[in-house]
RNA sequence: GCCGAAAUAGCUCAACUGGUAGAGCAACUGACUUGUAAUCAGUAGGUUGCGGGUUCAAGUCCUGCUUUCGGCACCA
């Protein structure tokens, strides 16, 4: 997908059109006030205000059926350019345009204004030089949108369109759209039975059903073997804390509107965890540390709950309910660059062991200016944030910086990835902390024989693992690899009469294995078996007959190829186990 | 949470302006015994998300709630 803002043409394009999206909601509606209309990376929104007006659907065709007539007029899109004066008072009536000019600078400040026909608009430009230039496009939604992007402002009705430069790509987008639909996690996790929600566990509480759950246990045992390997110590540790482990954590004070409420027993508090960190504190100062003990790496596949707003949750992506596949890793300050380092290596070896390739990392800063979210201690939060850039330049990662994004106690590494559906989302994490060791008073005793305060790395690799799912199934559109497939290998016989001995003979060979095979006994034509193997997306479908029952030979066929290969059954079975071993090698 | 929309059989969907729910697939039963993407016939399946209301009559209209969807805001 081309990204409409960063391409001249396109962007040009996109802008003229929100312009023209404006004219014909201003003609339909001329009480219409409007606020910005910017080109985003697919096409282009305008925030408008129409009163007591809801938009409905037929409306949305009712505009672009005015906006082909604007543009079929061909009017010339002129610029003019007026001092902030004169623009104060040609906009003197919108409260909105008022509101960006006056907060333009200073008086000699130029204002350039674009004009088409009977409709002018505040606007830096470039634009296209007539409206008939703009021919392919296309309205998709509309929702409301705060105002100026703060929730205490009211809602205005935002539009969104897209405009191409013909047909062939404005259709290709919109063919687009459909495959993203067709690959939601949401629609292919229900057809392929991954998980489920119900109104009476709650929203954002998914139930994961049983082939969810071997993708799942797959994905905990694949990254548990990666973490032993890396010194990591895994622990349990239980899904709720009292509320003075999260006053001494900070977390209450940040974030207790979004955790469950609290609930009374006798006389202490609890919560349902948001997160673990506190409980790793304390697993942490259980016992006395030697600078040689360190890093000391606590890891933990762990459900924490968070009462995310009732309109942001989403199938496994965005859920109340969800595990983590969370580490705490206790460092020297001398230690941090080479224990970072090793965390970005292990994401970015998971991301190839997985083939992803789409993905940014995002190094997420603090505003300074925000001294109520975050941790007040300009030096500490200067180190680190350094200490960050510092690792990520030496290791010769892309990143880009947002500021603002910080968690409250210190700067992170985050890696972003965009779903079928909806905005980019956080996968992998990893955060730098020099403030919760000194809130829970941690120390280890260094070479010198004196007590020192440890920083901690906070990360999670696959982030929760119903988040990753929910990725992973978008990514392969639900044909999972063969080592991640709920089922891997699918035994039809030819024939029931003359060939199901064989094929027993065969399923049993794999299951005793360790093989997730099915045998496929069932009355039906061999076309209707492997048609239905082909639309549940098993990895390798197995066909004997005659030929193969003879020989000792199984053919097999894999899903989305309509080849058969046939080999040795002893053959087969030693390619199947290397390839569910090698996890990207194919038989 | 906010702005909008939606919820009908296990799934996908139908039922014109109000007149006591219908199809395909799946399931089940039977026949067919099949060599690479749907064999045929039959059976069963529903308090139309939940609760109120209007009406002679509600899947359809009004209303409260729940859940879902598209955005906005939020995201330790």
């Amino acid at each position: 997908m081309i990204n409409i803002k960063e391409n001249e043409n396109l962007n040009k394009l996109n802008h003229s059109c929100a312009h023209l999206l404006a004219q014909a909601v201003k003609h339909l509606y001329p009480e219409a006030k409007f606020w910005v209309g910017p080109v985003i990376e697919e096409g282009f929104y305008y925030d408008i205000d129409l009163g007591d007006k809801t938009l409905t659907e037929e409306d949305l065709i009712k505009i672009e059926k005015e906006m082909k007539k604007c543009a079929k007029a061909d009017k010339r899109i002129y610029r003019e350019e007026i001092s902030k004066k004169e623009a104060l008072e040609k906009f003197k009536d919108d409260p909105y345009k008022i509101d960006l000019i006056s907060r333009m600078d200073e008086e000699n400040t130029v204002i350039s204004c674009y004009t088409q026909g009977d409709f002018t608009d505040l606007c830096r430009g470039p634009h296209v030089d007539t409206t008939k230039r703009m021919k392919y496009f296309k309205l998709l939604k509309f929702s409301g949108a705060y105002w100026k992007g703060d929730s205490s402002n009211k809602m205005l009705q935002r539009i969104y369109g897209v405009c191409f430069e013909n047909e062939e790509d404005l259709n290709n987008y919109l063919a687009e759209l459909e495959d993203r639909k067709a690959r939601d996690h949401r629609k292919i996790g229900k057809e392929q039975e991954i998980f489920m929600s119900h109104e009476l566990v709650g929203a954002g509480m998914p139930l994961w059903l049983p082939n969810g759950a071997i993708i799942r246990k797959q994905l905990e045992n694949y990254i548990y073997e990666k973490e032993q390997k890396m010194g990591y110590d895994h622990v349990y540790t239980p899904c709720v804390g009292t509320v003075d482990l999260y006053k001494t954590s900070g977390h209450w004070d940040h974030y207790k509107e979004n955790m469950f409420p609290s609930m009374k027993v006798d006389e202490e508090e609890f919560v349902l965890r948001p997160m673990n960190c506190p409980h790793h504190m304390l697993v942490f100062k259980n016992k006395l540390h030697s600078y040689r003990d360190l890093p000391v790496r606590i890891g933990e596949f762990a459900t924490d709950f968070r009462y995310e707003a009732s309109g942001a949750v989403k199938g496994l992506e965005r859920v109340r309910c969800m595990c983590q596949n969370d580490a705490h890793l206790f460092v020297t300050p001398e230690q941090i660059g080479e224990e970072f380092k090793k965390v970005v290596s292990l994401i970015l070896d998971v991301y190839k062991d997985f083939g992803i390739k789409e993905y940014k990392f995002r190094l997420s800063l603090r505003d300074p200016e925000d001294k109520e979210k975050y941790f007040d201690d300009d030096k500490m939060w200067n180190e680190a944030e350094s200490k960050l850039r510092e690792v990520l330049n030496e290791l010769n990662v892309e990143y880009f910086e947002a500021v603002g994004e910080a968690a409250f106690y210190g700067p992170k590494l985050d890696v972003e990835v965009k779903p079928a559906v909806g905005p980019e989302v956080t996968l992998s994490t990893c955060q730098l902390d020099f403030l919760l060791p000194r809130r829970f008073d941690l120390s280890y005793i260094d070479r010198n024989g004196e007590k020192q305060i440890p920083v901690v790395l906070h990360r999670a690799i696959f982030g929760t693992f119903d988040r990753f799912t929910a990725f992973l199934i978008e990514e392969t559109k639900g044909a999972f690899p063969t080592w991640l497939a709920p089922v891997q290998v699918n035994v039809i016989p030819v024939n029931n009469n003359y060939h199901l001995q064989y094929a027993s003979e065969i399923f049993n060979l794999l299951k005793e294995k360790g093989v997730r095979v099915e045998l496929d006994d069932r009355d039906e034509k061999l076309s209707y078996k492997i048609r239905e193997a082909q639309t549940k997306k098993i990895p390798i479908t197995l066909i004997l007959g005659d030929k193969e029952k003879d020989e000792n030979m199984v053919s097999y066929r894999r899903h989305g190829s309509d080849k058969t290969y046939c080999v040795e059954k002893n053959m087969f079975v030693e390619l199947l186990l290397n390839e569910i071993k090698d996890k990207r090698r194919k038989i």
